[in-house]
Order: structure tokens, then C-alpha cells, then sequence
RNA sequence: GGUUCGGUAGCUCAGCUGGUUAGAGCGCACGACUCAUAAUCGUGAGGUCGGGAGUUCAAGUCUCCCCCGAACCA
């Protein structure tokens, strides 16, 4: 932190699996709150970039291409394409949404495994592996299908059987075959790989875990619990022809493995700084992304924040800080982490091929972006598991919405509309209801700050939500209204402040609600530098608003969600299964 | 199987290092008001805090056992 208090924040979301739309739980687990926590902390003045990107590679992606009858490139274009859009409507704002696929990643998951290797941290081993003689390749695991040797299960796969739970080696399944071609034509073959010798990190990796404050207690006891059971030397390279090709010291492919590529886990988070090289080259200032990794450039004085579902920990937290480390160069690691769990659907899980739940296109198809925004925040996979329910987004999007914040919003700009001309009153002293509803601000603001500062994302909400009803409290004991008929100056004041109100709903709305937040501060005439995030010390934000300010009573903010649509939702969607 | 996290009002959840009559939102009942999207504001009903044992002057809050749910195990 700075003298001023201005800090540099990066933050990063899970990249994304590039295999189509994500669900609103994925959204949920990592986009949406690393958003929200990049608008806000924008809005409280500080040096923010947010960072995501599509996860390309891998054996899913090359089935999914083929599958479609194109090129695995094709496909990945079009997907990220996709994803691009949805995180575009659902106004996620990122600053670069790159493609682990890039030319930056290639090169710099290249150096890194260099560098690891110079440093005698990479190794090659032979290993034997499925290899599928009709389709002509390796096959991972769970591509790998026969028969249990210990329960006698005719489809267990490659890893694990699902039927006795142990899990498998796919070389002792009996008589195995391809997931992918269907043939019982596979063979074991020897196979070479680059292993990445992490039992060499262990020590310097448990130093930086236990030295690390910040994290949430899940993420530390994953962290330490596979340190405790010992990291393992891990393979880096797969049998595969899509993804980070592996080169020799002279640029070119390395003997043994011109059919390989590094695995997927290894590049993807690679992508991080990736693609924050590829946002300082689109912005022009092609070292700008020095500022965020570079620890010997000004990195060391960056926050770096990450978002991630639960089954992400174990990679933050020790994988990926194991390549970072393992290098000896000057990279930031991460200081602060949020973990999330998932949300669920009537007691299951999202679905895709079971057709359960919703994705982020059609979720848009039925309503726009705000409603499923602050939904989800309010009931963010915080401490366990959450479950959708149509019924809780109807009541989340017609009680705090609608009613609350909408009806506020409406209530008072249209009174100031037909008793005032619909300008900002100048008239009248505040007095007691005014002192009440500053006292209760001052309050309320400090807290949700605090929120946001704790990346408490449900508190946040409930607080937003409370401030806002705050409002509607002090409308009743001001009672404009009633006031107007005995003396307009008394009236003049109630509509002053509640109007004040009214913006500064806008304003901390902005996070989770951005797209009604604009509609709100615009029907209010408040420009854009004018929109910063409230100062709850500051005694002047109940007469912000120029006196004499023409406002206009925006349309219906929201729409309330009728019983009908909800069952109509609940059969087309696959609900209470 | 191992590990971890949960099981608190009808529903969704808060409850920090143990300490006044266990809280919020929604829903429900009643009342008030009428500027407003039949919105809003107030009041109230409702919980032996999964079960059992223990530690303590005192336990949702600590310990042990059991039941149920979820996640992770590269």
C-alpha cells in the first residue's frame, strides 16, 4: 500500500474450460466475484487490472473438435468466441480475456519448463501408457475403459472404477478398450515425459504457504495436507498434438517428444501472465505487465488476488507456485485467495448433458444480467455448497430488487417529478429524520466497505440491500408527503435527501448491479467521475446533488418475476429433479 | 477408505478468541401509511442451535462418540 492508499490490485478468475457456455455455476465460483471485487475496488480509487482467460488445451478439447468434424483450432476459436460474448453480456469486466492457446503462453510455458530444467528441477521419465492403435494415440486414463480387476465391473474407467470406488491403474483394466475409438485394439507402450521434480520445491513451497496470511482456512489446510502427504514428482507433457509443443535448448522440437505436448495443467495458469503480457501489448506499454509479476519491477508492491472454485485450491495453491519458485526468477505469487464452493441445483449438480440448470446464454435469454448478478452474489457458494432454487431467485429479484431498491428508486424520483418539478429541491434545514438516515449511512457504508475489503460477498449484498431499505425507512419518517400539504420547505427537504439517497444506492450498487446502477445515476444526472465509491466519513453525501438538478424518473427498474414464469422455468429447465 | 467442511426459526443463512431473554432476509399473521412496481414502514408468531456423553461457574460456541450431507484425494 501506498502513502495515499492507492494500491495495485491483480486479480485473476479460473480460467474457464474452453468446452462451451459455462453455467451459472461456474459463474458463480469465480467470474462474477472476481468482477465484483475488480469494480469495486476500481471504484475506491486503486491501480486494478482484472485477468481471465479461455483454458484451451487438452484431450477434452481435441475430442469435442473432432467430434464437431472440425479442427481443433476452429473449435477453440469459436468457442472462446463464445465465452468472450457471455462474459460480455453478463458485463464481466475483464481487462483482458485472453486464450491459453496464444503464441505468448507457447513461449512462456517454453521458458518456464527451460528455466526449471536448467535448474535440475525437470527430469525425463519412461512410463507406459494406453496406446489406441485404431485411432493411432495415447489415451489419459479415463479414456480408458474394461472391465474392474478387483469387482469385475465391465465399464470401469481408466482411474477409477465407479462401481467399487478403488481406483485403477488403466494397464490392469481386463480387456480394455478406447473411449474414444470404440476399439478393443490397445496396447500398453512405453512412453517418454518430462517430469517436474516438485519433492525438490517441498520445503521452499511449505515456507511460502505457512508464511502466507490472507487465505482462507480451506485453502491453507489443502495446501498443507498435500505438502504433509509429500509432493510428488509430477508429469508435465501428454501424447497429444494440441497444445504447448515441447522444444530443446535450440528452439526446436525436442528429440523424443515431437508428438507432445505440455499438459494442460501445467500451461493453463501459465496463461495468467500470459495474457497480462498480451493486455500491455494490446494497451501499447508492452512492459506494463512487469508492474503485476514482476516482483524486481514494482510486482512486490502488487496485491495479487485470486478467485477459483474449490477444486482449484490444491493447483493455486501448490502447483502453480511450484513452477513459479521452481524458476528462481523474481514472479509474484499470490497474496490473498477466495475459494468457492458450487452452487447446486435442487440437490444436484449442474448439468450438462442431463440438461440441468441454466448456462449463462440462456440465463440471459430470460432475464437480464443484473438479476442473475445479484442472485448470485446474495447467495454466493461462500461457506458450503448453495443451492439454486427458482423460488429464491423469484423472492431475491422481486423483494431486494424490485420492491426495495426499484421501488425506492421510482417512488422518489417520480414525487419529485409532479410536486417539484422534477428538479433537486434547494428549500428547507434538515433536521432529525436526516441526522437518523446519516447516522445509519455512516454506518452501513463502513461495513459493507469492510465487506468488500474481506471479500465477503454475501455480507456485501445483504448490506447493499440494508442500505438500501434504510432509504425506505426514512421516506416513512419523513413523510414528504404528508409534509408537503403544511409546508413545502419541510417537504423540500425529505425529497432533497431522499434523491441524495437514491444516487448513492446507485453508486454502491455498481459492483454486483452494474448495467441498472448506470440507469439509475443517469436518470440522476450524475456524470461519470462522479460515480467513485462513497466515503462513509464524508458528512456531505446527503446534499451532493447540485440543488436545481433536472432529474428523470427512469422506467420500471425491474421487472418482477410472476409465479407463472417461475413454473414455466422449473419444467423447461429440469428443476426440482 | 482417508482428510476437510457443514448439519442453527417453514426456506436461505449470520453467529470472532465459550458469557445478558440465539439473530437477519424471505415467507406467514396483524397493524400503519398512500409518494411508489398491491410497493413501503411497524409489530408479532416460530428454534430444547443433528443425536449422545463430557470439560467448565457458564457451550450453537471446546473435547470424544454416533447419525446425515458435501467436497477433495494430483
Amino acid at each position: 500500500m501506498t502513502d495515499t492508499g492507492k494500491r495495485r490490485i491483480l486479480i485473476t478468475s479460473a480460467l474457464p474450460y474452453i468446452n462451451g457456455v459455462k453455467h451459472l455455476g461456474n459463474l458463480a465460483g469465480s467470474m462474477l466475484p472476481a468482477d465484483v471485487y475488480a469494480r469495486v475496488t476500481r471504484l475506491m480509487g486503486h491501480e486494478v487490472i482484472y485477468i481471465c482467460a479461455t483454458d484451451e488445451h487438452g484431450t477434452p478439447a481435441e475430442l469435442a473438435a473432432q467430434a464437431a468434424g472440425i479442427s481443433v483450432k476452429e473449435y477453440c476459436d469459436a468457442q472462446h468466441e463464445i465465452q468472450r460474448k457471455a462474459g460480455e453480456q453478463f458485463l464481466l469486466s475483464y481487462d483482458f480475456f485472453g486464450r491459453s492457446s496464444g503464441e505468448s503462453n507457447h513461449r512462456l510455458t517454453q521458458e518456464f519448463a527451460q528455466v526449471l530444467e536448467a535448474n535440475g528441477l525437470i527430469e525425463e521419465r519412461t512410463s507406459t501408457q494406453v496406446y489406441d492403435v485404431e485411432a493411432g494415440r495415447f489415451l489419459p486414463d479415463r479414456y480408458v475403459e474394461g472391465t474392474c480387476p478387483h469387482c469385475g465391473y465391465e465399464k470401469a474407467r481408466g482411474d477409477q472404477c465407479d462401481n467399487c470406488g478403488r481406483l485403477l491403474d488403466p494397464i490392469d483394466l481386463i480387456d480394455p478398450y478406447s473411449v474414444v475409438s470404440g476399439s478393443h485394439n490397445v496396447e500398453p507402450r512405453e512412453t517418454r515425459h518430462l517430469f517436474l521434480l516438485q519433492s525438490k520445491l517441498e520445503d521452499d513451497i511449505r515456507s511460502w504457504v505457512e508464511a502466507s496470511d490472507h487465505w482462507p482456512q480451506l485453502a491453507r489446510s489443502i495446501a498443507l495436507k498435500w505438502l504433509d502427504e509429500g509432493l510428488r514428482d509430477r508429469s508435465i507433457t501428454r501424447d497429444l498434438s494440441w497444445g504447448v509443443p515441447v522444444i530443446g535448448a535450440d528452439g526446436n522440437p525436442r528429440e523424443g517428444f515431437e508428438n507432445k505436448v505440455f499438459y494442460v495443467w501445467f500451461d493453463a495458469p501459465i496463461e495468467y501472465i500470459a495474457a497480462t503480457q498480451d493486455w500491455a501489448e494490446a494497451k501499447g506499454e508492452p512492459e506494463a505487465w512487469r508492474a503485476f509479476w514482476d516482483t524486481s519491477a514494482g510486482a512486490n508492491e502488487t496485491e495479487y488476488v485470486e478467485f477459483m472454485g474449490k477444486d482449484n485450491v490444491a493447483f493455486h495453491t501448490v502447483s502453480f507456485p511450484a513452477t513459479l519458485i521452481g524458476s528462481k526468477q523474481p514472479w509474484k505469487l499470490v497474496d490473498k485467495l477466495k475459494a468457492f464452493n458450487w452452487v447446486t441445483w435442487y440437490g444436484g449438480k449442474f448439468s450438462t448433458s442431463q440438461n440441468r440448470g441454466v448456462f449463462m446464454d440462456q440465463a440471459l435469454d430470460l432475464l437480464p444480467t443484473d438479476y442473475w448478478r445479484w442472485y448470485l452474489i446474495a447467495n454466493a457458494p461462500e461457506g458450503s455448497d448453495a443451492a439454486f432454487t427458482w423460488e429464491g431467485f423469484q423472492a431475491a429479484v422481486n423483494s431486494d430488487l424490485a420492491n426495495v431498491l426499484g421501488n425506492f428508486v421510482n417512488r422518489i424520483t417520480r414525487y419529485t417529478a409532479s410536486k417539484f418539478d422534477g428538479q433537486v429541491p434547494a428549500a428547507g434545514t434538515p433536521g432529525e429524520d436526516e441526522a437518523w438516515i446519516a447516522e445509519e449511512l455512516a454506518t452501513r457504508l463502513k461495513a459493507l466497505s469492510e465487506h468488500y475489503g474481506a471479500m465477503e460477498f454475501r455480507k456485501a449484498a445483504a448490506e447493499t440491500r440494508a442500505i438500501w431499505a434504510a432509504g425506505n425507512e426514512y421516506l416513512t419518517r419523513a413523510e414528504p408527503w404528508v409534509k408537503y400539504k403544511s409546508d413545502v420547505d419541510a417537504a423540500a427537504v425529505g425529497v432533497r435527501t431522499g434523491l441524495n439517497l437514491a444516487a448513492i444506492f446507485g453508486i454502491i450498487a455498481q459492483p454486483i448491479i452494474p448495467a441498472t446502477a448506470s440507469r439509475i445515476l443517469d436518470a440522476l444526472g450524475i456524470p461519470e467521475g462522479n460515480r467513485n465509491w462513497p466515503d462513509h466519513e464524508d458528512d456531505g453525501l446527503l446534499d451532493a446533488l447540485p440543488r436545481g438538478l433536472a432529474i428523470t424518473p427512469p422506467d420500471v427498474l425491474f421487472v418482477k418475476i410472476e409465479d407463472s414464469q417461475v413454473a414455466e422455468w422449473t419444467e423447461r429447465f429440469g428443476g426440482e429433479a
